[in-house]
DNA sequence: GTTGCTGCAAATGATTTGCAAGATA
DNA sequence: TATCTTGCAAATCATTTGCAGCAAC
């Protein structure tokens, strides 16, 4: 947690960390504050990846072995209803979590060798949904869209043997 | 199954009709001729919508109500392994299968009102992927694009409203 | 002291599988 | 006859939930 902000920030301030916003929400809804439950927030955020449940239970349970499985299910599912998380799928079965970022939109770039995984933003998505709008009459509120490839290490890796 | 072909073409005849196709696949494979399968695998194919198992069951199982929720299961299984069905996931949570038409690569387009799913095709997203490829200097192999609106009629109906 | 948090074990729901009986080649 | 297909019930797997004990307020 690296930042500089004053620890009082009052709860109500949207400025847009979502550790803040976690606070802020939680004392909204009457949580309690609980070491267990902040690790799993805390790591999540702070790693900023698409972790699956099982991951990042393995993660969290390397820094506290005492955390079960069901805080981490429970703990995500409170970070999705706070809207600092959302469920990924991509549609090869595997549910991840991704932290939502306050910024904008993006969609997602997978590597079918090592999975690694990338957001990526592109403007002519945009021309897509207006055509499409146009020729089937709907009107569109958003979309998803994955692109899966190789990236650059792995087709290097490829490419040697 | 209204098709004009003569019943004897051969099964290695890869004429782009997926019961013929079907047919070639379960000879191929040593799979015998059963009326249950067959039912499962004709209604999917001629319906050509995107089935969640539950509710091709459902229909299936009104013209003959013998057949059991582990048939449908392994049928769809089968026609995956044939390359004549795929796993659609829309991101709702429900998986669904649809027919794989031997004719080209499309995306989805649904209703978030009524459920309807429409196909589509854009030629904008070859020109993303170069973007992005560019960009993360990924190869990419293929892509999933889902766009969530509302249709025609739903427009229509909230309209109303 | 009241109420939220947690781990555990049990429940759930979708899907898969083992097996014995029936059907097809 | 040998082997595939099927329904059923049981197994599996990820996820959720009930509950009793612990912890925060």
């Amino acid at each position: 947690m690296n930042r500089q902000q004053s620890k009082n920030t009052p709860p109500h301030a949207r400025d847009g960390d979502p550790l803040q916003e976690f606070y802020r929400c939680r004392l909204q809804m009457g949580l309690r504050s609980s070491c267990k439950r902040s690790l799993v927030v805390e790591y999540f955020i702070e790693k900023d990846r698409h972790y699956t449940v099982e991951e990042l239970y393995d993660e969290v349970k390397r820094v506290n072995p005492k955390v079960s499985l069901s805080t981490v299910y429970r703990t995500l599912k409170l970070l999705s209803d706070c809207g600092l998380a959302s469920e990924c799928n991509f549609g090869d079965g595997v549910i991840r979590f991704e932290p939502v970022h306050t910024s904008q939109h993006h969609d997602h770039l997978i590597c079918v060798e090592c999975g690694k995984i990338i957001e990526f933003r592109n403007d002519l998505i945009e021309k897509i949904q207006e055509d499409v709008a146009k020729k089937y009459t709907f009107s569109i509120s958003s979309h998803r869209m994955v692109l899966y490839g190789l990236c650059d290490g792995c087709q290097k890796k490829k490419r040697r043997k």
